[in-house]
DNA sequence: CCCATATCAGAACAACTGAAATGT
DNA sequence: CACATTTCAGTTCTTCTGATATGG
């Protein structure tokens, strides 16, 4: 034991981005441990979410609405196939697409995950009041978007 | 242009584990590219830090102040020792150690990796007034000490 | 000919794991 | 022998790049 109990912390540990890369991690890892308890992953909430709020489409359709990367894309879809909780059928009118859909076990998959990320959202809130909450929120999605908007995250380019 | 102008958001996009991410990725990149401009990076600036605040101190030592896991200190040092900004020395007491210490020369790319760390947090919370700041600097504090004091992040075990 | 689509291989990054060599 | 230190090799995770094959 080299270490005196009391510890002096890093000139770093209380800088916002700092503290923003904690609390993503953590947030990260509890949202990750929470859908693998039921076997899924953040790709395919945000897919099966997709698919549920705005219906089939082709995977590079799918890729604009959801975020996510069209390589990536592939391999999600793949193991929801696996899993049979989509399907990927020829569209007739284009030979080059696949048109993507949810399967009844693909609706109850994304119900377990919905109520998954709820708890998990709450785990991550916990230390904080409802009011606390609301604020977070707020001040996170007001920088979220300033910086989405100077960069462009989604269906810009 | 496939899309009409309206994009229906994916439902998850207000989440707090969500907007958490998208902001802490949005931290990293802004303090990544301020480091680079300086031919930095965050690892940089952790060691040179803890080196100051700490004084001169074994790998395995700084690996425990800085919270840089091991494995990545050697690469880190090798790094800092190229640009002159470190120094290792064999330490006579323990044959085993190498002793690490602060330049000159690191003293200085410490004070230009503290000045773009300094403009970067102000970028990054541009959207926000002093107070907002504040709060959310106090909100993600008590998030990651909550959370930290769950998993134990640095020196704990 | 140019563009869209689907697919695959791999890079970049930060954090971490495992193991080996050396010394206490 | 148990343990600490340094080092190297390699994995994991998500996001992104590039290349290729095919069809519109």
């Amino acid at each position: 034991m080299t270490n005196p109990p009391e510890e002096t912390p890093g000139r770093w540990e209380r800088l916002p981005s700092w503290l923003l890369n904690r609390a993503a991690g953590h947030a990260h890892r509890l949202v990750t441990d929470g859908f693998s308890s039921v076997d899924g992953r953040g790709y395919h909430y945000r897919l099966l979410a997709t698919l549920a709020d705005r219906g089939p489409a082709s995977q590079a359709e799918l890729g604009r609405r959801s975020g996510i990367h069209l390589s990536d894309m592939v391999a999600t879809i793949n193991e929801l196939v696996d899993r049979d909780q989509v399907e990927r059928a020829a569209d007739p009118s284009d030979r080059r697409r696949n048109i993507v859909s949810l399967t009844a076990a693909g609706r109850r998959q994304l119900r377990r995950l919905e109520k998954r990320l709820a708890e998990t959202q709450d785990h991550l809130l916990a230390p904080l009041s409802a009011e606390e909450r609301r604020r977070l929120t707020e001040l996170l999605s007001r920088l979220s978007d300033h910086h989405d908007r100077r960069t462009g995250t989604a269906e810009e380019q």
